[in-house]
DNA sequence: TCCATATCTGCGCCTCTGTTCAGATATCCA
DNA sequence: TGGATATCTGAACAGAGGCGCAGATATGGA
């Protein structure tokens, strides 16, 4: 009645319907592009984060001081913040002087923020292009 | 040339620009929209709830054993993980005997999965009303 | 009723992560 | 150059979260 097939070696897997387990594994992304959207959602898990990111999806671009002022978070959590979703070419840099001004820098990402915060009844305008330079 | 102003009592924060600040703060949703949309995708940031979540997204309703097979973890995961969905709505059940068969629940969260695969390369055609019952 | 099966759950382990403090770096201005 | 300011960083702590084992629950069939 239960189908049983040996996944690797030691390690028996049940399976009611063979059929449409296999379709599944077949149209799964490979495990590197799993981890890699896992760590954006990951990104977009934390509260302060999304405050930040929501305030660059408002603002446009804001310098880390006023970006604190913004979220409630203080500076040195703040630039620990931006520091991780740098790295994971979330949000660009613009150095002027001793002043950073951070944005966004992934589309897909506002994306998804913009299309979370609808979720929330807060309906913000789309800023495709990069935009209130000063 | 910074402003200065007490945004409780103790602490004091620089701002820069303190009415496009002003400005951010006003369009921020409240706490517990930002926690709950914090909530979501960071049950979407778990490369195991991302496989299951993405199961679904493909073939619509499966059982535990099923999604344990499509995913490669063991049972006990999948009920842990499942659980989580469940007591957020992303999943409902429908039991039938012993079986327990799996299927998003939530319309927003699929759209925010579809949108965050398409990122990585697959695009998959979005199942916007429930299909393949069987 | 008794056993097998499918799923669920409690518990503990271990890792990851957010936060804070303190100090470092870098830039501007006098 | 020296001090003030803006940002960055490292280290340490506490808390949260994923994972797996073992057992519990529930259902079906003999």
């Amino acid at each position: 009645m239960v189908a049983r097939i040996g996944s690797l070696d030691t390690c028996e897997v049940r399976m009611v319907d063979p059929e449409r387990v296999e379709a599944v594994r077949a149209s799964m992304p490979p495990d590197g592009d799993i981890a890699d959207l896992a760590d954006i959602f990951g990104l977009l898990g934390d509260p302060g984060r999304l405050r930040l990111l929501t305030s660059l999806l408002e603002a446009g671009e804001l310098c880390v001081c006023d970006l604190a002022a913004s979220t409630g978070l203080n500076e040195s959590s703040v630039s620990h913040a931006l520091r991780l979703l740098r790295a994971h070419r979330v949000v660009q840099v613009r150095r002027a002087g001793r002043m950073s001004y951070y944005r966004l820098a992934d589309s897909h990402v506002r994306l998804l923020l913009d299309l979370g915060l609808q979720h929330t009844g807060h309906t913000i305008a789309l800023h495709v292009e990069d935009h209130r330079e000063q």
